[in-house]
DNA sequence: AACGAGGATGAAAGCGCTTACAGGCCGAGC
DNA sequence: GCTCGGCCTGTAAGCGCTTTCATCCTCGTT
C-alpha cells in the first residue's frame, strides 16, 4: 500500500540505490534516469519514510526543546524564536514540556534518547554536575537557555544587572523602602536578581532589610513562578506591616512578572493601587504585563530562542567546538505601575 | 560506542530476540534470563534507539500538532491540554507552528509524512475537500480542533451561540447600536460568530446595520487575528461616525480577544474608555483579557486540547471508527469592559 | 517409560532507506 | 586497436530493532 523506493525502482527500471540518489541530490545521475525516476515517484505519490531515513542516516532532523511547564508565557516566547530559526534549516521541533520542575528530569531523559532527536535545547533548567556529565558523555549536542554551565553552549540574560536596574529605577523615583518578592530559593535566576537588588540598595546607601524580602512558600512545584505565589507573597509582606503602615515598603520588586501580577492583585485587595500607593516592578515582560501596565525588565525571549536554535544547528554541523556563551542585557520598560502614563500596543 | 541490543545479547549470552523480548514485556522470558539481561543492560547503560524502534514497529510514538502561528495564546493553551493528555500515554509532541495561515499547508505536509508521527492534530485550520481527501487516503489519523469536517474527528466550540450570548449580554445592558469587529472573512469561526451576532440582533428586534460592522483589512496573513488588526478595525469604525457621535455604536463585539484588545487601545486614543463611553466584548478569553478587564466568551482551550488528544490516541488504538464530533459551549465572562467591577486572579 | 504439551529461546527475515564498493560502458589518448 | 579515466548504475551490506516460526527442553501424564 505505502509506496517505497522499491516500487519506484521497479517502475523506473533502475535500482533502489539510484532512486535514493535522485532524492538525495548528491551523486551523479544522468538527466534521463533522474527524470524517469521523478516522474514515476510523482505518479505513485512517493514520500520518503522518515523513520527509515533517520535510521539509515543516523540523524532524525528533529530538535527537542525541554521546558518546565507549557503554561508559561516566557517559554512560549522562547519556543517561538526557536521555531523561527528551525524552520529555516528544515528541522522539526519536539516539545517536552514538563508539568512541574520536578518532572523536567524525566522529560530530558526522553528528549536525549538515542535516535529521538539530533540535539536538545534545555530551557530554564540548571544542570547538576552529574547530569552534565551524563549529557556530555552521551555526546548529544545541547544548548542551555536561561541557565548556565561552563561545558555547554548557552544563552541567558544578565539577571543580576536586571535586578540592579529595577531597583535603581525605584530609587530614582524616591523610594527608600523597597520590598522584594522572590520565587523559590532554588531558582538561580531569581537569586541573581536578588543579588542585583542588593547591589543597587548598597550603591544607593540603603540597608538591606530582611523584613522587606519575602520568598514565597507556594507553588513550589513551579519554583514559585506563578501568579498565586506572587499573590501570597505580597499578602505576607503586607501582613508584616499591619498596624504600622508608615513602615510599609513604598515599592516592590518582584523577581518575575507573573509574581508581580499576583502581587498587584493582593495589593489591590488591600486597597493599595499602583502607582498611587505603591510602585511595582517585575521581570521578564510577558505579554500580560503590557495590559497590566506593569513596569518590568524585558528579556528578548524570542531572540534568545532564535539564537539558541542557531547555536544548536551550528553545533550539529561542527561538533566538538568549545562552548560559547551569550549574555543579553535586560532593558527597563517603564509603565503605569511606576507612574508612567504610557500605553502601548505590542 | 553506542550500545545496542547486540552488545547486551553478547554480554548476557542470549540472542537479540530475547533481549528485545525483555524490553518489550510481552512474551515470556524466564526470570533468570530476564534478570541477567536487565543487569547487563543496566551496566552498559543501554537505551533503545528510537528511530530503529519506529521503523521496526511501524509507529513512532509521536503525535504532531499543526497550528497557525506559535504567537497565539489560544494555540498555546490548546497545546498545553494536548501535552497533558499525551504525557499520560507516553507519546511525544511534535509541534508544527506556521508563521502565517498560508504556510500551514506546508507544515501539515511535513506533519503527515510517512514515519514522522502516528497521528496529527490540526488546529484552527479548515480542511478543503481536496486536502481532506488526501488525508483520508493517507490513512493517517487526524483530529480537528476548532474546525469541522464530517469525515474527521473534531472538537470545537459553538461559535454562533457565543456570538449570540455576547450580543444578548450587550442588549441586556441597554445597547441598541452594537458594532461588530471581524477578522478575515476567510475565518469560519469568525463568520459563525457574526451569524450569532446577527441572530441576537434579530431576536432583540434590532436591525442589522452594515455601517456598524467592519472586517479588518490588516494582517491578512493571520486572518486578522491580531491586536493591530483590531486596532485598525476600531479606528475604521470610529471614523465612520466622525462628526456625529450620537450615531456611534455604544458597544462593540469583537470576534476575537486579540482584536478586542487592540480595539480598546484605539478607543482609548480616541478618548473613549470602556465601559464609561463604550462597552466591549471579545471572544476566547486568553490570558491577557483578564488583565485588560475584557468581557469575553470563554473557550475551554486546554480542555479542548486534552479531549482532542484523547480522541486521537483512541483512534490510534481503534482505527476505522466513525468520526465523532464534540462541541463545547462558550461561557460568558463578564468583566470591566461591560461594567463588571470584578477582579480575578486566574 | 514413552509421549505430548507448553514454555523458553534462537534463527532469520524484515522495516525502508543510505552508501561504500564494484562494475560496466564509452570516449579520449597514444 | 588498446588502454585508461570518468561517469553511471547496480550489488549488497548495513542502520538497530521487532517478530514470526521453528527448535529444544522440561515436565506432567498415562
Amino acid at each position: 500500500m505505502p509506496v517505497t523506493i522499491y516500487d519506484i525502482a521497479e517502475g523506473a527500471r533502475v535500482s533502489i540505490a539510484t532512486v535514493s540518489r535522485v532524492f538525495n541530490g548528491h551523486a551523479r545521475v544522468s538527466d534521463s534516469t533522474r527524470d524517469r525516476v521523478l516522474r514515476v515517484a510523482e505518479s505513485l505519490g512517493y514520500e520518503p519514510h522518515a523513520s527509515a531515513q533517520s535510521l539509515a542516516r543516523r540523524q532524525t532532523g528533529l530538535i527537542s526543546a525541554v521546558v518546565p511547564m507549557m503554561t508559561s508565557a516566557f517559554f512560549m516566547e522562547v519556543l517561538r524564536g526557536v521555531q523561527d530559526r528551525l524552520d529555516a534549516s528544515h528541522h522539526d521541533l519536539l516539545v517536552y514540556a514538563a508539568r512541574t520542575v520536578a518532572t523536567v528530569e524525566g522529560q530530558l531523559a526522553r528528549a536525549v534518547q538515542r535516535g529521538r532527536s539530533d540535539g536538545v535545547l534545555l530551557v530554564s533548567t540548571p544542570l547538576s554536575d552529574q547530569r552534565a556529565a551524563t549529557l556530555a558523555a552521551s555526546g548529544r549536542p545541547v544548548v542551555l537557555v536561561d541557565s548556565y554551565h561552563p561545558d555547554f553552549d548557552s544563552v541567558f540574560i544578565d539577571n543580576r544587572r536586571g535586578g540592579t536596574v529595577a531597583v535603581e529605577h525605584l530609587v530614582g523615583r524616591g523610594h527608600r523602602r523597597i520590598g522584594l518578592l522572590m520565587p523559590s530559593e532554588e531558582s538561580a535566576p531569581a537569586r541573581q536578581r536578588r543579588d542585583g537588588y542588593l547591589d543597587a540598595l548598597a550603591a544607593a546607601g540603603l540597608d538591606a532589610d530582611d523584613g522587606l524580602m519575602v520568598t514565597t512558600d507556594w507553588d513550589h512545584e513551579h519554583h514559585g513562578y506563578t501568579r498565586f505565589a506572587g499573590y501570597r507573597a505580597m499578602q505576607a509582606l503586607l501582613a508584616r506591616f499591619e498596624g504600622r503602615p508608615d513602615a510599609r515598603p513604598t515599592a516592590v520588586f518582584a523577581a518575575a512578572d507573573v509574581m508581580a501580577l499576583g502581587a498587584l492583585r493582593a495589593a489591590g485587595e488591600a486597597g493599595l493601587r499602583a502607582p498611587r500607593d505603591l510602585d511595582v516592578v517585575g521581570f521578564d515582560d510577558i505579554e500580560s504585563s503590557t495590559y497590566a501596565g506593569l513596569t518590568t525588565l524585558r528579556q528578548p525571549m524570542a531572540e534568545m530562542g532564535r539564537l539558541a536554535a542557531e547555536k544548536l544547528v551550528r553545533r550539529l554541523e561542527t561538533p566538538g567546538a568549545p562552548a560559547q556563551h551569550t549574555v543579553f542585557a535586560p532593558t527597563l520598560v517603564a509603565r503605569q505601575t511606576t507612574g508612567s502614563p504610557v500605553l502601548e500596543l505590542a
